[in-house]
DNA sequence: CTTTCTAATGTTATATTATTACATAACGTT
DNA sequence: AACGTTATGTAATAATATAACATTAGAAAG
């Protein structure tokens, strides 16, 4: 385990729910995670939503805004979620995200014309993937 | 009116929320749109998700994802709504639409490892406004 | 080991956001 | 006038998310 990164022990609802999201090959929306844990012994909502607002929290997945759907982060630089950049493809919905030190770096470093500086954010790319081109 | 921009005549449901919004010092949430339309003879949510659909459509209006909330487009180089970029104040919720040609050129030639391009993105920023710090 | 504190869990109910389905009306074009 | 298209009206319901409150589990201190 790197030693920038915090360990988070996950518990025991948190590490069901991550599981599933973890080896999803696409974005799972909360009530399909809900459906698919209640064999596990989750049974509400809110067990769900609990365990993915802390997940989100602690870096380990991220929410695709406009999709409402959770994804487990793919980037080792991203650690506490505060910069996140996905591409997503508008016909098969297929969501990527997108590692690039560069946009990363522009976009950390962005400052509006009052010389705000942000200390989190959010981007989504749309566009056709390889295969739907 | 510009010779870039196509003229899009509002319908009578389009221009009520289109009104409405555009008044507003923030971005307003649907039902709360629909309450204050109500007595302009809109009564039911539909009315109000099919004129703001259009009216993101046609670039008029943006649609806040993290927020769920529409906001007018202040930023007459964004008039397809192809192109968006908000800053988002943690505490108080102000948000801002930022006119940046420096980041809108950036984000627009982005490619990423595959060389794919997009044809549209939207950007959130989080932090604190100036009065929130 | 037991008290205390905190975080996590369990459970029910409900709030909020958004869409489906279908019928009708308005409008421009031929 | 007939036709196709877009907008509207209306009811019902689906999908997403949170409030409120009770209970349990685990860590830390004495």
């Amino acid at each position: 385990m790197s030693k920038m990164q915090k360990e988070h022990t996950l518990t025991k609802n948190q590490q069901i729910v991550f599981d599933l999201v973890e080896k999803s090959s696409e974005p799972l929306k909360a009530y399909s995670i809900l459906f698919n844990v209640q064999k596990k012994g989750i049974k509400a909502p809110l067990q769900v939503y609990r365990a993915l607002d802390r997940l989100v929290e602690i870096g380990k997945i991220h929410k695709i805004e406009s999709r409402n759907a959770f994804i487990a982060c793919h980037n080792s630089s991203c650690q506490v979620a505060k910069a996140t950049a996905f591409s997503i493809c508008e016909i098969c919905e297929k969501v990527t995200e997108i590692s690039s030190a560069g946009l990363s770096k522009y976009l950390t470093n962005f400052k509006d014309k009052d010389g705000m500086k942000y200390s989190k954010y959010n981007l989504e790319f749309f566009g056709l993937c390889k295969k739907c081109r």
